[in-house]
DNA sequence: CTGCATCCTGGGCGATACTG
DNA sequence: CAGTATCGCCCAGGATGCAG
């Protein structure tokens, strides 16, 4: 996290807290980051699952990439995972109290995602009629 | 935007709607994604800028990027670009109205961020701590 | 079953030089 | 001044095979 804006005239918001500002941001992105994390939190969501039974649910992912998230996810406190001794050994992960935190976040997310890729396909729309006008 | 989850019991939200849901998310990261545009945001949020202001206040972007950037907000809404027929020429870019929808979610992900942040700094002094004791 | 090591490819991103 | 073109590096992520 080095990204910095330099000093500019504030309007609005302090410019002190800005580049902590842009720096938690991507804090965020880093943790939501990679092709799986929000499927696998989305499916967490709806209770514990053993590691097998996330690598049949979520469609397309590798073992690989699935160990590599999930140990990822551990170390950022958004899920947590308990070896089961049975014959044989299962793994089963559920999500944090500390994750839940970030289910509204991820909801604001979708809600914009919803309203824009509604206006980009209006937009699209738009400029045919244009068009063939 | 083909990442699925197969069908799984519900517990507490709707089932149909999560694979728009996830999409949704990811239409938003991907708006957001790259080094730069997050940056790029919080400095047109203090009011618009010339292209050469930009580069020179975003510290690190080459112009290449910039370019790139700043058309790829343009097809996404978010900035405006004016021309100004000026010797020599100039273009400014500022926030679209549209955008600043977009400022609640970018502060709920700096808000989780920063609370992040200091939980891994805490979390690891305390493993520190228990190292030594 | 769970998870890691290896190899490989595509795309993000940087540096530099060039055009209108 | 505002961009584009070319080259090339690096790394996320896919495929496969191995280990505990």
């Amino acid at each position: 996290m080095e990204i910095k804006v330099k000093e500019v005239p504030c309007e609005g918001h302090e410019y002190s807290n800005c580049d902590k500002h842009i720096a938690a941001v991507h804090d965020t992105m880093d943790v939501l980051s990679g092709k799986w994390k929000i499927t696998i939190i989305s499916l967490l969501g709806f209770g514990k699952r053993r590691y097998s039974e996330i690598l049949k649910e979520v469609t397309g992912i590798s073992g690989k990439m699935l160990s590599r998230e999930l140990k990822d996810m551990e170390m950022n406190l958004l899920v947590k995972r308990t070896v089961i001794s049975e014959q044989p050994i299962s793994v089963v992960y559920e999500l944090t109290d500390y994750c839940v935190d970030l289910l509204p976040v991820i909801h604001s997310l979708a809600e914009w995602g919803t309203k824009h890729r509604r206006c980009i396909v209006d937009q699209f729309k738009q400029e045919r009629t244009e068009v063939s006008a």
